[in-house]
DNA sequence: CTGGATCCGATACGATACTG
DNA sequence: CAGTATCGTATCGGATCCAG
């Protein structure tokens, strides 16, 4: 009764067609990449701020602390102060956090396996 | 004879230690919000700009065009041209694209079982 | 319908200076 | 060493108008 081409014409289904707006806000806050950034790093070991900074590379001090507020606040991350002089603070993954970097590592892979395919497409395109 | 501190102070070793600059860019290109959620709808079929925008939600005109220059360009998304009028234009994943799609699935599963334990997170953080 | 161009506000980001 | 605050600048991103 003409209904099938109305059926085959809605909108497809997800997991994110299905998320409210929370699930979207949190998906905007992880996808972004210094957080994700972060997070690779991180799950290689506890890092003190110093640390964090020089292994993510070309982070700005105001960004670093900025990102490491959300990314605690979302609890994905653990900040830990050591009260001394002068003062230690080390940051680590939650589990929330390391499962979160099991996703990254495979997209860091995914980087690395497409390079070339990447490199050559842009030539491509830009000719 | 005290090299075994200096060591164990090194910077952490990784893929993305170990990257160069362009697999720095291809990663910025990745890891942002729209383009992530670009290949995760294109994933479920091919789709024209409108149905695309529609499905994505709450992006705009520009910013969908923009980002799917880019997907282009990279070679994560192909762009077909019906010469038809009202012109008809196709996008799809690439094999690279689907890839990627993979990783992103990881992602929005990730999001959605870890939902409850952001949002309690957060309150605690913000109280 | 698709897509480019432009204007304009919001915010991401870097540099710097200051505190405990 | 870690963190906050402030100031510019650059890019993001939305609204709108015009063209094929």
């Amino acid at each position: 009764m003409g209904t099938r081409d109305e059926i085959a014409a809605l909108p497809p289904e997800s997991d994110l067609t299905r998320a409210d707006s929370l699930a979207r806000e949190i998906f905007s806050d992880v996808a972004n990449k210094w957080a994700l950034l972060i997070i690779e790093f991180l799950g290689i070991r506890t890092m003190r701020f110093g640390e964090l900074r020089d292994a993510v590379g070309g982070i700005s001090h105001k960004m670093l602390t900025q990102n490491l507020r959300t990314l605690e606040r979302n609890g994905l991350v653990t900040r830990t102060v050591h009260p001394t002089i002068p003062p230690r603070v080390d940051y680590s993954l939650t589990e929330a956090g390391d499962a979160l970097r099991a996703v990254v590592d495979g997209m860091c892979d995914w980087t690395q396996r497409y390079l070339g395919h990447i490199e050559s497409s842009r030539s491509r395109y830009d000719s």
